[in-house]
DNA sequence: AAAATCAAACCGACAACCAGTCGGTAGCAC
DNA sequence: GTGCTACCGACTGGTTGTCGGTTTGATTTT
């Protein structure tokens, strides 16, 4: 039985499968045949669409990551809401993948899943750390933090978050608080801000709902 | 030809293949084969010593941090020399591998070696930040800093060399310098350290020599 | 000192798997 | 009926890890 599709409708039923099975089992351990039984097509069709398996990865988080993305620009564009409020929620949201599912959380975090971590987070940096940096430079521009490089401040800030909080999970509640406590102390000093404003801000934050 | 050999004694020889084609060729581009043929012994013997290949390197990569980190120590426990000398030592020689040849470094940055990459982190942090948060708080003992949180300054600090660091050769001289500047200028500013100390220090030990 | 014993080190054929290739085929538009 | 796009599946070459069996050398036995 041969059914023929259109090219991107395949394309996206592969990402689709694909991405559930990385997800759930792990790239290195989803094999090219677990994608072609799922999807219900054959090896050659796989390979008509995506050059390779690494290629099918990259679609999977191409796509990932401009959900997330276009997320964050809505709300850095979000004028109307003061930039301490939007600097809040923006590093609510820094961790990776907030909504992408505890099961691939777990899975970007073992380590025969370093290529996708890697990957994502590179491309996750790429894509954030402008709009970090613009947020920041919105708030020296108001006079409520003050630094001379933006972009690194940005960038730290971001490292900082990702691979810090990669082990969240694995931390007591106590060991949690003081963690965050730390960050945002850091950050404050790193933007010499008010000691305690962020935090406060932060603390206001919690609960409210993310982005 | 047969030749028996003390079990230590094989086990090195086999790292010593191993360490060199990781470091030329990359982890997933080194088959066991490879490894076989230039120790010159058969599969089974390779399994015998080791129970997959992902231990191996998990062996090459104890070895190097290993050496790494008796420096490290070494360096932090000479209590002659200052305390503001020995922290710019160390952020000298936070970035990854110092002295661990370019091929390997090469191979490292590569996203193929994502796996490598990684452990190589993981393990190195857990070995360096103990060490450099014993020295941030001998500095905020003696009062040139200030931080509530030597451990996690320590963290913020060795992840943004590491990360940033990373793509440091594909930078121009230009751009190079402001990130040297900005991450000193951002150390400080975590400490609380008179601005422009950490780097007039910094500057003076350029070209003396690492750890 | 020769023989027997034993475990540690070693061997290589083999099984199981996997990514990617290629020559060919079916469906659809024009 | 021509041609292009999507599709098929057998096949290749390469991989990691297993396993039954063999060699070696030290230790014990005779």
């Amino acid at each position: 039985m041969r059914i023929v599709k259109d090219a991107e409708e395949r394309k996206n039923e592969i990402l689709d499968v694909a991405e559930r099975l990385f997800g759930t089992k792990g790239f290195d351990s989803t094999s090219t045949g677990d994608i072609l039984a799922e999807v219900g097509i054959a090896r050659g069709t796989l390979y008509y669409h995506f050059q390779s398996k690494e290629e099918i990865l990259d679609a999977v988080i191409e796509r990932m990551i401009g959900r997330q993305l276009a997320k964050a620009k809505n709300l850095v564009n979000q004028k109307e809401i003061p930039v301490w409020q939007r600097l809040t929620l923006m590093i609510g949201a820094l961790q990776i993948g907030e909504d992408w599912g505890d099961a691939l959380m777990e899975q970007i975090h073992r380590p025969q899943n370093a290529l996708m971590h890697q990957k994502i987070q590179e491309r996750l940096l790429a894509g954030m750390n402008p709009l970090l940096t613009e947020l920041i430079e919105e708030g020296v521009a108001e006079g409520i933090c003050h630094t001379d490089y933006p972009a690194e401040v940005a960038e730290m800030t971001f490292l900082y978050a990702n691979t810090a909080f990669d082990t969240f999970a694995e931390l007591s509640e106590a060991q949690r608080q003081r963690k965050m406590a730390a960050f945002i102390y850091n950050l404050e000093r790193l933007l010499q801000m008010e000691q305690g404003s962020m935090m406060e801000a932060f603390l206001r934050q919690q609960g409210v709902g993310t982005l």
